[in-house]
DNA sequence: CCTTGGACTGCAACCGGTTGCACAAAGTAT
DNA sequence: ATACTTTGTGCAACCGGTTGCAGTCCAAGG
């Protein structure tokens, strides 16, 4: 059916083995025998069975990249790149949606874990003990989240956070909400430290609630309740979610109360007001984490650990405090 | 290292052709044999190779999913709704991202070719001929392309840009600017059958143009050199790029223009003005690709062609053209 | 001239499963 | 009791590559 290693072998009168060589060990053949099996492979359109070359390997030059949501739009940025720089590697990508169960997370870790190299782990919602059960069975590369020994790639949320805090101070805020996600999530941990460690300001947690837009409306109520005139959201569906939640309450952003989100995803730049939010390097990720990963099935070396920049992006969802803009217009 | 099937037979005292039956063919061994042995491989944590197994069998269980551009948010609901069916067969995707460029899809399809057991072609930039020769090489499916002898998955643009032509005319729009996408494009197509058919309202073309925001705001300038009072978009991104492009040179929609787009993506519920779009069924779409991908792997059956309605969803972005709003309130 | 070593290449075992075939045991028909 | 099925299992070849080992050829060194 399809061309083999041994149809190239026959076709160009040299044993399989050369073939094999000509592609994975050049420097083991001729010079010229290796063009002329090369140029007959090419014309016989042969390209290597991966699945074969795995097995005596050991290596399947496949990663499995999971995340707990792909419609999540602070996903598909991550995805791409970690496929596109996967692809640089010679490396291809199966991609998982956990649906933001712990135990389709750890069930797909099972079944995939003979079939790659090594697994991207995004945002798992895994405990760090499963988590490091399952390494003994496979290298992982976590995205936000810190466990220690495994390589990871983390993007500085608390900067950010701690940033947007003192964005909102400097309009004179006083009293904030933060509005969280998901429970036990390592960002959601990192944005409640810098709260817990802002001066000049009062932060009250409303949460957990669902990382998208729905859990954003549904929080709106509490928001209010809150007494707070600021709001830091866990990321930038949940504050899409807030926004419209609070504009059907008769309650104006940046007006009224200010918002700011999390991950600069496409619709925080399309929305009206646009957001302001943490712009997280999501591509970066995607990219420096798939290096990692190849590099640490490929060596032995100590576990990495990458720390991304994030930047606070100042739009059109925050303003001064309500009381303060009547005070500076008389 | 990882426990293998060999592993399991000596465990449990049987030969691997028992312990491989016991998995792949049931029927042909005793019942209590079988609880046996899957019980010692329970035990052990064994997981078949897939590798292996498709080494013998011809069938990876993998498909390919190759899409222009993971981060346009018309795909991630369909990726994620594939990769959920395809899990329920019990197969495993590989996502590609071709950057918009037919040779990278191409090229992607060749490598893809061997490792999987067919292929989704998600709104393909190559061309018919292109994709018919690779058809030798592995089983495809399309969607949004009709392909003869080909199964695909097609959702109904034309009918959706149809009853948005009528739903503006109805408000009075005479004129429309129908802002197209990449050129070829099979939507872009049906779309603009659907306008050359409309009765009662004058479609004018502005494009190509890209299917991103950016498109769209670099198309507003020609739109508003158009003279059309409403506007049809190749997708929401472009309608929400194009608004915004509208918004700088201080002309509103839906007050001065209206404008429609195409998918329903999340931003589209989220910005203000909530856009009036055509609904694309895409997690339908993905699902019944895959059913299709999977059965047409296993059988000969006649290319199945499935086609999904679409809903024209009306939200705040159109409404009255302008002259007959100020008629209708005097 | 013989030895040594390097550069190539072939041979064959092996990776982890699957599957056609042979065969034994047990059940059924005659 | 004999012949014929049926059922369950083992044997071994095979899928398409990789790789350790051995053998050949030739150039350089002694």
């Amino acid at each position: 059916m399809a061309v083999t290693i041994r149809d190239v072998a026959r076709a160009s009168g040299v044993h399989v083995s050369t073939v094999s060589r000509a592609f994975s060990a050049p420097h083991l053949v001729n010079a010229e025998t290796r063009t002329r099996v090369l140029a007959v492979a090419e014309g016989l359109g042969y390209r290597p069975n991966r699945a074969a070359r795995a097995l005596t390997t050991g290596r399947t030059h496949n990663i499995g990249l999971i995340v707990a949501d792909i419609a999540n739009p602070f996903f598909p940025p991550l995805i791409k790149a970690a496929q596109a720089q996967a692809r640089v590697h010679d490396y291809h990508v199966y991609v998982a949606d956990t649906d933001e169960d712990p135990r389709t997370e750890e069930e797909l870790i099972r079944t995939l874990r003979r079939q790659v190299d090594g697994v991207l782990l995004c945002s798992p919602r895994l405990s760090n003990r499963a988590i490091e059960r399952l390494r003994e069975d496979v290298p992982f590369v976590v995205v936000n989240r810190r466990i220690r020994g495994m390589p990871a790639v983390l993007m500085d949320v608390g900067a950010g956070a701690r940033r947007a805090l003192e964005h909102l101070a400097g309009l004179g805020h006083r009293r904030i909400a933060l509005v969280l996600g998901p429970r036990g999530s390592w960002t959601g941990r990192r944005m409640r430290a810098a709260a817990a460690a802002a001066r000049e300001v009062e932060v009250v947690v409303v949460g957990p609630n669902a990382p998208t837009e729905q859990g954003g409306l549904a929080a709106a109520e509490r928001v209010l309740a809150s007494g707070a005139t600021a709001v830091l959201a866990y990321n930038d569906l949940v504050a899409l979610g807030l926004i419209e939640g609070l504009y059907e309450r008769g309650v104006r952003v940046p007006e009224d109360i200010s918002v700011v989100g999390v991950d600069d995803i496409g619709a925080a730049r399309l929305n009206r007001p646009k957001l302001t939010t943490i712009a997280m390097p999501t591509a970066a990720a995607g990219r420096i984490a798939v290096d990692l990963l190849v590099q640490s099935a490929a060596e032995r070396a100590a576990p990495t650990v990458a720390s991304l920049d994030t930047e606070l992006v100042i739009r059109e969802s925050t303003g001064p405090v309500a009381g303060r803009r009547a005070a500076g217009a008389p």
